[in-house]
RNA sequence: GGCCCGUUCGUCUAAGGGUUAGGACACCACCCUUUCACGGUGGUGAUACGAGUUCGAAUCUCGUACGGGCUACCA
């Protein structure tokens, strides 16, 4: 059978595109791509106070870099749309009518005083959380309290109203969950939750199961988060559709942040970015960094994100997105949550740079650099200098700590590394390695060469005019390889260098 | 409070009745390197607790504790 996953976002990225999101996103994707299947994105904006203008192209363009392009969507088309929940808003409420007169659901007119006021009164320190359940719904004023004729009434007056699921008194809905086997819920226990809006559109408990029918899903995955409103599904599907059409459920365990479930706060709390992509609120203006913005590629994101709750069985980390797909199975999913580790998170941005081939790291080392102003003009020199940096970036902005310097001579140098042990002796043989390199052979083995031979010649340890070497060509205590350097440098430039130094330290 | 889910090194995890409980990140030490890293070698470090089943339990069962989620006309 030809299987079909879907995943749906809230208008708001907070909503849906932290690690949490992305990772049901991926899991999502990795399923159907498996087994040959399609996925499906779904925009379920029926919450207008919650909707972020910009949010839906940032969630496209988000799916677009991590590489987990949707086969039917919005933007991607199909021929089960629409697939905005507001353009379908019309079919809702006949599915939730079909329901009121099967006996399965119900009108209600109470008001959210009505509802604050039934809430205070039954609030006590054992049940600090009153719901609108069986033991109240006939104290409320719905269609199951008034008339037939009443609610006749009510409803051709147009008097604001909800339907809701009239939970049965006494049953167990068991269903089994791909990941956690057997769950049983007594419906006594939940509440008659609210399938229709006042406003008409429906709630995400009554969309997704219309939705999921219309759309033919197969498979619906989603946060454990939804697994206590999983008997409301279930039930739903009962009535409407018959249990032997409805979709294969796996709740994915949560992502947590140091205390609990990670939020969006917590990136700016820990200091980690939570977003895949940037993200600036319209209404705060506040940025969420990104962990694209922060310089990871998104290979090692998808990769980072896979392990966080799956693995193969073996002692593989590092997967390509292919091989996650051949290699993915829900069986192996956990079910437990799993705490994010950013320091494990850049180990695999380590290792994933490392893999990469200079050439798929030049364009975006390049828009680093020009985004620092930084020119480069010289494309083969800047080959050269990926591939003898590229080891010791973890972060892609780490390029331009790496190797700025081969492109532009260092803006101050740390002449107190340098000046405590400076003397004339050191000063006249750099004067002289300047003259030298004119015939060096121009390799950085050759350059070595003549500088310790030089070295030795003027009878002063090759070790302590390395440093300052380095001083003059980087500016500060770090890099690849002294010699290196000089040799990408050219001649003219680490002769120009070495004496702009020699002045300063004097 | 109620309901649901969960519990192996600090973190991510392997081991689906028999292993000195394995790997990775982080941390520490040493090596490499007269920069900073990378890399290499080694080390510290875990089955929440209590019963039960069994010749044998991290693994199965029950209880306890702890953690998390949900408890909206939000998703």
């Amino acid at each position: 059978m030809a299987k079909k996953v879907r995943v749906r976002f809230a208008p708001s990225p907070t909503g849906g595109l932290h690690l949490g999101g992305v990772r049901t996103v991926l899991y999502n994707y990795l399923f159907a791509k498996k087994y040959g299947g399609d996925f499906l994105v779904r925009i379920e904006d029926t919450d207008q106070s919650r909707y972020v203008a910009g949010a839906e192209e940032y969630i496209f363009d988000t799916l677009k870099w991590c590489g987990l392009q949707p086969d039917e969507s919005v933007q991607h088309g199909g021929s089960y749309g629409p697939y905005r929940q507001s353009e379908r808003k019309a079919s809702y409420r006949q599915y939730a009518e079909q329901l009121v007169k099967d006996g399965y659901a119900y009108y209600a007119f109470d008001t959210t005083e009505d509802l604050e006021k039934m809430r205070l009164e039954h609030k006590t320190e054992q049940n600090p959380s009153p719901q609108y359940d069986h033991t109240v719904r006939m104290k409320m004023s719905n269609s199951l309290v008034l008339s037939t004729e009443e609610t006749q009434n009510k409803l051709s007056e147009g008097t604001r109203h909800v339907i809701r699921i009239k939970m049965p008194e006494q049953e167990t809905v068991s269903f089994t969950d791909m990941i956690r086997g057997e769950i049983h819920f007594e419906t006594s226990l939940v509440d008659d939750k609210v399938l229709l809006k006042a406003d008409g559109m429906p709630t995400y408990h009554l969309a997704v199961v219309v939705d999921d029918h219309l759309m033919q899903i197969s498979h619906a995955f989603r946060g454990e988060e939804w697994l206590p409103s999983a008997p409301v599904h279930i039930l739903l599907w009962k009535y409407l559709f018959g249990l032997e059409h409805m979709p294969q459920w796996a709740h994915f365990p949560l992502i947590l942040g140091p205390n609990g479930k990670l939020s969006k706060r917590d990136g700016a709390k820990y200091g980690f970015p939570v977003f895949a992509m940037n993200w600036t609120d319209p209404k705060t203006n506040e940025l969420i960094e990104g962990f694209k913005e922060k310089g990871f590629l998104p290979d090692a994101f998808i990769n980072l994100l896979a392990l966080l709750g799956w693995n193969d069985g073996s002692e593989q980390e590092i997967f390509s997105k292919e091989e996650l797909v051949e290699k993915f199975s829900m069986e192996r999913v956990h079910s437990a949550g799993a705490k994010f580790d950013y320091e494990k998170a850049k180990w695999f941005n380590h290792e994933w740079i490392k893999r990469y081939e200079v050439g798929s790291l030049k364009s975006e080392v390049k828009t680093l650099f020009s985004n620092n102003n930084i020119t480069v003009s010289d494309d083969a020199l800047l080959e050269k200098v990926i591939s003898l940096v590229k080891d010791r970036c973890h972060l892609l902005p780490d390029f331009v700590q790496q190797s700025s310097f081969f492109f532009q001579a260092p803006a101050t140098l740390d002449t107190d590394a340098v000046k405590p042990k400076w003397n004339e002796d050191k000063k006249n043989f750099f004067i002289a390695y300047a003259e030298k390199l004119g015939s060096t052979e121009w390799n950085a083995a050759g350059l070595e060469n003549s500088f310790k031979d030089l070295a030795t010649e003027k009878s002063i340890k090759p070790g302590e005019l390395q440093l300052p070497f380095r001083i003059m060509l980087v500016g500060g205590k770090f890099g690849p390889p002294v010699f290196h350097i000089a040799e990408l440098l050219g001649k003219d430039e680490t002769v120009s260098r070495i004496n702009t130094a020699i002045n300063l330290f004097s």
